[in-house]
DNA sequence: GCACCATGTGTACACTCGTACACATGGGAT
DNA sequence: ATCCCATGTGTACGAGTGTACACATGGTGC
């Protein structure tokens, strides 16, 4: 019966869910896969997690860190005099370059607010932060229409089967930034 | 037992399937849900429809005429003067306007092409017509772009329980419209 | 007129689901 | 040392699911 008290058996459950959601989409995730996901007892998955609600709450607020790690990653936006389109159009090209599981799944995550009013704030909070980020770099207005762009581009590549150009994505994002007056 | 012998019964099929994840989500699709919406018996549906799949393809197909009609009813881009940015604008604010339903309905379905690429097909065929229909009155890079913007703009209002706000999108949609040479 | 077969009907099976609940355990407050 | 209760476990129930299949019916082509 080893494994009584757990402390971290709610970060496991987590860590689970999202690996159920990744190999078997949002429509694989129950109460059950993830308990055996995570090797737990079904008692346990609904006991911390009273709703799947909650449990994709909790997913959702981990996967955003998968973006927000590339953009760390890649220094995110620190020389203040950097090509802002292009390092837009460079997070989206290695975002969508590496293993398309964990982008399929963020995006799932993230598209399931649609219906479930439970996710919205945490997806609003997601966007309002990627926002502020690039609005570091120009104004509010642009900021928002350039992560809608960026919301909008990758959208198109993921739904159609299509091909991520990152040079037509550095192009029209270039389009949505203002000229800079000072300059 | 009437209705026997029922040719527009496929049809009746897919309207019911729309009521239904309009009223109940992508997620409260089922064989059985739409033949009690449908008035059908079980059996129906799966002869008619194997798959949900298959059902979600020819719900998709009809849910896209959704916003077609808004565009159509506007007299969508007949005036080559027209500003193109308003008009896309007015689009927008026009099919989010009316009943919500209808439109996460569509959205829902179309996003559903993320994990089934049974519809993915569909999807890119209608972002292709929408895009064509834009291309009209701009060159191809452009308006590709413009529908990408347009489609993160939708989501940004519906994902995070915003507000669409017309002038900002006429105006960053203006943005990605390069001047016109020729005048 | 007849027979074929697309279409329609009813039922059953095995499975998964959320939920509920009774019970076990043992860390930490007292 | 003792007790409480957050945490963990096991099991059961009813509802809903996809699928399969045997059978009914009646237009259509002959």
């Amino acid at each position: 019966m080893a494994r009584r008290y757990d402390p971290e058996r709610r970060q496991r459950i987590i860590d689970a869910a999202i690996r159920v959601v990744g190999e078997k989409g949002l429509a694989g995730l129950s109460h059950r896969t993830v308990a055996a996901e995570a090797d737990v007892p079904l008692g346990s998955t609904t006991y911390h997690f009273k709703t799947l609600d909650e449990l994709m709450v909790a997913a959702l607020r981990q996967a955003n860190e998968g973006f927000a790690k590339v953009i760390a990653a890649r220094g995110g936006l620190e020389d203040p005099r950097a090509d802002l389109a292009a390092e837009l159009a460079g997070w989206i090209g290695e975002w969508l370059a590496g293993d398309r599981t964990g982008v399929e799944l963020e995006y799932e995550l993230y598209l399931a607010a649609l219906r479930r009013p439970a996710l919205r704030p945490v997806a609003a909070e997601w966007t309002e932060r990627l926002v502020d980020l690039v609005a570091r770099h120009t104004d509010p207005v642009t900021a928002r229409a350039l992560v809608a762009l960026m919301d909008g581009i990758c959208l198109q590549v993921l739904l159609t089967d299509g091909v991520y150009d990152e040079a037509y994505a550095r192009e029209v994002l270039a389009r949505i930034i203002p000229p800079r007056s000072g300059a």
